[in-house]
DNA sequence: TGAATTTACTTCATATGTGAAGCACCTTTC
DNA sequence: GAAAGGTGCTTCACATATGAAGTAAATTCA
């Protein structure tokens, strides 16, 4: 029925939400970041000198939202912006070693909620609930416009 | 490993906010209202005169996260609030005819949505993924505190 | 009953997101 | 090489969330 998958959907909406409060309560006792901050210089550890606009694509995110964000994170000291000299349009960022550290304290927080989603769930479940975001995320479209 | 979990941690935000931004468009395209104005609408429908408390409870959220909600829609003329006299600190809400007829044409853009979400899972697959995202909610603990 | 506590809501500061509009720089195309 | 168009980023207005602090109305308890 139209209950049941209406109920679908709030349940995603709600249990992320759920995840990210207590995600962020997590990381916000260990130190100064918050989860989607955590999710941004995790990105640019994993490869150094994105532009924004990479960064945006990654994240499935407007690229007004990773200005604002970056804005953040450079005014706290944990990343560096730099023109790319071959095109002046973009911005190449890099963390500091104050993001580096920060972030590197993010592992443990992380990896309580990692312990309640393992003792949550077995290893095929996660698998296949991965697999469902994974096919639901397909299902919904691209970034910008809707499947033409 | 850490990093396959991270990634269904990471999997479930993205997800949601795209499964959100796509309700968004579909409901903004046919009517007035968002989908989270939507979703408390409906709150009130199910059960008119409800508290704000009531309703933060439900959707799992902050009581000023509600405040700022009701205070939209009441500017919006979708719903109205009243004191209850048997104590005078709760405001009960109910919806007003325009906000009646405005969660009414959600339901059609709500329907698009689920059929793509029927077209993509089956049955028995959206049975078992709303019981992992039941399973996982639970598991993260109550809405205010960490369990004890 | 009166003080202490709890509860329902508001207010404030702040973070995070969207989308539209604009600017500056690149690339294409003629 | 100049017009036309695309791309990367910013800015603006706004919606949505959290959490801390405050107020006022119950409720509990001594």
């Amino acid at each position: 029925m139209t209950a049941r998958r209406v109920r679908l959907f709030h349940k995603i909406q709600i249990t992320a939400r759920r995840l990210q409060k207590r995600a962020d309560r997590e990381i916000a006792a260990t130190g100064p970041l918050t989860t989607a901050q955590a999710a941004v210089l995790s990105i640019l550890e994993a490869g150094e000198g994105r532009t924004q606009r990479a960064v945006a694509e990654i994240m499935d995110q407007n690229e007004s939202a990773i200005t604002a964000m970056v804005r953040r994170l450079a005014a706290l000291g944990f990343l560096e912006r730099e023109r790319d000299p071959d095109d002046r349009r973009a911005m190449r960022l890099r963390l500091t070693n104050a993001g580096r550290m920060s972030l590197a304290a993010t592992r443990e927080p992380f990896s309580r909620i990692n312990a309640i989603v393992d003792s949550t769930f077995s290893t095929d479940e996660i698998e296949r609930f991965a697999e469902y975001l994974t096919r639901l995320h397909a299902a919904l479209g691209g970034t910008h416009g809707e499947p033409r």
